[in-house]
Order: structure tokens, then sequence, then C-alpha cells
DNA sequence: AGGATGGCCGTTAGCGGTAACATAACAAGT
DNA sequence: ACTTGTTATGTTACCGCTAACGGCCATCCT
């Protein structure tokens, strides 16, 4: 016992000490001892190296840095998290990776955390509630340093995860509601009110609404319920309306295009809950020759990439993905000046893009 | 001392014991000594129950869920997986979200794990390997289970890092070089043999290619490689090509289509590298009154959905992205009839789908 | 009856790191 | 010479959970 104190002792004297071969079992996943064995100096030593943390004399950093190179040896976050009680991980909760919207908010996201040592982890919902709820309670698991979420609709039981996880936590994409922590976002309720009103302004009368068949795309919802407040100020009720669900959205918006064309003929504006339904919409017109802006308005909601490659530009809204993302990432990252109670809302605006598919007044 | 000891055996006594009030200071985050002193029974007890393993009796098991319920109670799985030095997450590496074909690939990926207790972890790369070099590291420190990434090319300290891990690796999308352990996907340098052997066979002869400037997208350029193979073969040079990056997919298909026919108005086929701007280029040709197939053939790759929705149907290759990650889920799940030395290749076979844009014969 | 079994639950010893404190060596201040 | 400080390193005690094992009781054989 005391030879083998002693030995260790030995090593840490400055005589450069022998660097062990090889582990003997050449299989067995690498430990800091591994390479403080291999460089001469304790385990804290390495770690501090490692972690560029407290004075390390810069011989003994590169001797370590060598050794750890040469191991091929990977820090054990599991470890480190459970001793410092600090994980540099955001989870990140979003409904769908195929709407394109969610994947630019990321964008946002990933960009401001990148410079701070945050790093996102996703979670898809796929507009599932009970979903969120198994995806929020596995990622609190790994307690993350903080959580951004899609939208202020939750479970009962998320939501009192959420208040309870002593993290900060971001709502985004949606302000109309009371959200648990803090929130980025647009008003939909106002966006479609926005939109109906600058329809309502070129003239049209005879309005439908075609959009989604998701009974929790609350944001949509809001968007109509926005929409159809304005044109009743106006004395207007929806002419048509029409939903879908699954399949391609371009297609499905031809499809329902066609649909309302044809049940109600005298329809003169036809507006979509997201632009690639409304881009199918438009290339649908167009093959059949209709007259747009003149005889049919169309317009979306988004601005995505996408509508800049089509033949006429199609009228929408966008949803400021990439600045919900960010400011999203600089509440959790500390960037904001933080409010002295936690829970800030930060209300963007979208602006319409009139487009080519709304008449001009 | 002697008195809390035996306190604490007091609790465990098979009377009731007092539930304890909700714990002094509240914002503490809950552990399973929390639990256990709620409900009256050892750590290790309520350990078992929330994991579901180990026998417990019917009333304990209520008891304890109830408890844990009552506090809130989320397990910490750091330190879970610390002890058990199991951790049920997987790492998939891509290289982009906004390509729609990786989205793709997640959902399949997602399918399979999802009965398997596996989780997926996604990190995105942007198409640097310096940067998949970073993220494969961090993931690796959480020491996944197992790791699926994009392509066969890595860095030389990404090839260590895999091979030294010690779990299952899956690389997907490629089968065309070497993998570090097991493969799924598709031989892109026989894709685009293929298409140009279609493309041949239609009867055109002066043909362009159009497509990203990304010097690490390997995939495109293999097809590239493979497609000017075939043409070689037959005599026939590329009459032109074009390379973009960055911006809307669409409209740069309907730029660099532009260009090519106006710089080489003699072209009759134009081969893209993708879908999306083969999409912007059949929406320039339609536009500009080109004949389509006839005085000018398209064709993409990937088969992406979007495409049904277009005005005609472009001729494309999908890339079976589905499969690719049900296979590569699969392998990791361990589902397949393992091979005795572990790396498996699996080659799926992209079906070539005419569509509306290359000439009958 | 006496041991064998199995259900149920507790105790102990880590997992691989890190915070916090302790220590050693040497330079500088007074 | 003695404190005081600084730099570079080691030691100790956890972090919150689980594997492994052990103990106790009731039940079931033979």
């Amino acid at each position: 016992m005391a030879l083998a104190l002693t030995r260790k002792k030995d090593l840490a004297q400055k005589a450069p000490p022998l660097n062990r071969p090889p582990p003997a079992d050449p299989r067995r996943t690498l430990t800091l001892r591994d390479v403080s064995e291999a460089s001469g100096v304790s385990e804290m030593t390495v770690s501090r190296v490692l972690r560029n943390r407290g004075d390390v004399s810069e011989t003994t950093r590169e001797r370590v840095l060598e050794a750890a190179r040469a191991l091929g040896y990977v820090p054990n976050k599991i470890a480190g998290a459970l001793a410092s009680q600090r994980v540099n991980l955001v989870g990140v909760i979003i409904p769908s990776l195929s709407n394109m919207v969610f994947p630019e908010v990321l964008t946002g996201i990933s960009e401001v955390l990148e410079d701070t040592g945050l790093q996102p982890v996703v979670g898809v919902t796929n507009y599932s509630p009970e979903r969120e709820e198994t995806v929020l309670y596995e990622m609190l698991s790994w307690r993350p340093s903080g959580v951004i979420l899609a939208g202020l609709e939750h479970t009962e039981a998320s939501q009192a995860m959420l208040a309870q996880a002593g993290i900060p936590i971001v709502e985004i994409m949606d302000i109309d509601g009371t959200p648990v922590d803090s929130a980025v976002g647009i008003s939909h309720v106002r966006a479609g009110r926005q939109m109906a009103e600058a329809i309502l302004a070129a003239g049209y009368r005879r309005i439908a609404f075609l959009g989604t068949q998701m009974p929790n795309d609350h944001r949509a919802k809001k968007r109509l319920a926005g929409f159809e407040e304005a044109l009743a100020k106006a004395g207007v009720t929806l002419a048509d309306r029409e939903f879908y669900s699954g399949g391609s959205a371009l297609l499905k918006g031809r499809e329902m295009t066609a649909a309302v064309l044809n049940r109600t003929p005298d329809v003169d504006f036809l507006y979509y809950s997201n632009d690639m339904i409304g881009a199918g919409g438009l290339l649908y017109c167009l093959d059949a020759g209709i007259d747009v802006p003149g005889k049919v308005g169309l317009a979306g909601f988004n601005g995505v990439e996408l509508l800049d490659g089509l033949p006429r530009k199609l009228a929408t809204m966008d949803a400021c993905r990439l600045e919900i993302g960010r400011a999203a990432a600089e509440i959790i990252g500390g960037k904001r000046p933080k409010g002295i109670v936690g829970g800030e809302v930060i209300e963007l605006t979208p602006t319409l893009q009139q487009g080519d598919t709304i008449r001009k007044i």
C-alpha cells in the first residue's frame, strides 16, 4: 500500500516519468486516468488542461494535450455534467421538420448559440401535444440549460414541467397567449387581420380560405380567427373554405384551389394558410389561364424562399423566422438585458409583401 | 448520528411513514431521495419502479408513482447514464436541414428508433468536414449508443474517432467508397450513369449539367462523374456546365437555365444535380415557351414530393431516403441479423422516374 | 420440520468527472 | 527572516443514479 502511494508520488516528481505503454485492454473506453497516467500528471490537471480552466504550466499543458491526442481521448460529458451540474445543451422542440419554417428558426438559433458554448438539441412533435410532452420529459431528464419550444399551447403536464424546470424557457412563433416564462414571436391574430384588411382594401369581397386540417396548428387557427374578425368588421363573411391534410402541399394547393373554384365560381380571392399550398394554387390558376390578380387574387403566409422562383410573386407575410430563432437563443444565452423576474415577451412585426397576386389599388 | 440512523430505519418500517412536507428549498431540483422520502421506501426501490425493472409489489409501485407524480419528479438521465453506462441516444449527423432530403431520412430513422427506446440527436454540418468533426466529437462525448452520419468522406480525425468509438457506426446515402463500419445508401456513380444512359437512349446529344458549387457535396460529384463516364462511353461530352451557390434553389434554377440556354443555344438536355433547381429550370422553360421535352429535355435528382405539384412532371431518380433512414436505424437498433464482424453494406437501388421531361422513345 | 425457492426491498460501491480546498515551491515585499 | 502572494499541482468529497449483492419473509416441497 505504502509502496503504491510512493510510486504514485514518484510519478508526480519532476523527473519525466515513463510513459505507460498503450492501455492493457485496447477496447475499453478511455478515461481521464488513462491520459493522466500517459502524461504523468494527476487527473485533475488533465481535466484543467482539457477545459482550459485554471493555471497549468505551458509544458505540462502540451504534454497532456499530446497524450490525449495520441490516445484519442474523448472526454465523457456525462460524468462532467454530473460533477459540475452544468450542461451545455439547449432543448429545442418543434412540430415538424418538413415545414421549412422550422429549419429556418433552427438556423437562427444555431447562429446565436454557436458562440455561447451552448448546443441545440432538436425534438420533433408532429403537432401532437402528447408527443411534445414525451419529448419534453425526455429532454428535461438531461437537464439542459434552457428550452425553446414552439407555441403557447401545451398539455397541463408539460406546463407543469416547464414551470418547475428552473431553467429559462422560451416559447416561440406566437405571442397570442400567456407564456410560461419568455416568448418571442408574432401575433398571428394580427397577421390574419392585417392580411384581411389589405385584401378588402384592394376591393375583393368574395373571399375563400384554404388551409390545413390540423387541430393542433394553433397558429394557423389564430390567423384565420383574426382574418375572419377583420372581414366581419367590414360586413364580409368567408365565401368558402377548404381543408386538407397530408400529401404534397404543392399538389394539394392545386387540388384545393380547383375544388373551391369549382364549388364557388364567383370567389375573387383565395387566402391560403401557408405559402406552399398558395404556390400550388398560383400554379393552378396560371395553368388554367385565370387572370391573377384581376379575376382572382391570392395570398399565402410565411414568406418562404421558394416563392422567389415562381412565375409570379405570391402575396405573403413573412413570419420573422430567423429573428425569432435569434432572439430566443439570445434569451437562453443570457445575452439580453434580462428583466428581474425573468419572463420577457418579444413581439416581432411581420411585414406584408404584396407581391403580384393582389390587385394594386 | 445514531438517532438519525434509527429515524431512517423507522421510515422504512411497515407503518405508513409520514409523508414529508414539500422540500425545504422549493427551488432545488428533485432527486430520487426526495421521492424515496415522500413515499417511505429506499431510493433503489424508487429507481426500480421508475425504470420498470426488478420486482416491486403493486402497492409500493403505486405509492412511488403517486409520490413522483405529485412532486413533479423528472429523473436525471445524466446520473443514470453514468451509473449504468448506458445511453439511449443515437447521434445523427447530416449536412443540412434545408435540403428536404435529410428531414426525410430523419423521418425514416425516427420511425424505426421509436420502438427501440433509442432517441435520435441531430447535428448539422453545413457540408463542412471540420464542422462535422466538431459535431462528432461533441456527440461522442455524450457516449451515444450509435452514430449515423451522411457520406463516406470525413476528416482523418473523424475517421479515427469513429473507428475508436466502440459503437455501431452507419454511414448513409452513399456506398461508393469504404465505410468505417456499416453503410446504407445508393451508388451515386451508378445513378449518374443510369440517367445518362436514359438520356442518350432518348436521342439527346447536346447535354449540359447544372449543379451546386459545393466542393464537399461528394454525392453530387459522384453523380456527375458517373454521368460523364457514361456519356464518354457514347462519345458524348458535356456541352456546357453551370454552378451556383446559395440563394433560393428554385430561382437559381431559373437563372442558371437562362444562362446556359443563352450561352449554348443548341443544348437539347439539362441535367440538374437536384430537383429543386430542376424545378426552377422547368418553370423557366415553360414560361419561355420552350418545347419540353421536344426541344429541350430536363432531369433532376431526388424525387422530392414537391415535384408532384408542378405543371409537368420532372424526370428524376429517387434517392430512397426513407428506406435509407429505416435501414440505418435498424442496424443501430440491432434489428438486423448482424454479421459477425459488424460492418455490413446495404445498397439500395434508386428507380428512374421518366416523368414528362424526357422524350418517350 | 427443514431447507429450497422466489418475491420484495435495502445496502454498498462505484460510474468518470469537477468544485473546493490543501499543498508545495518559489518570488517578492518589508 | 518572516510573512504574503502567486503559480502549479494534488487530494478529497461529492454529483444522482444503478449494478450487484445480501437479507428477510412467506410459501412450497419432500
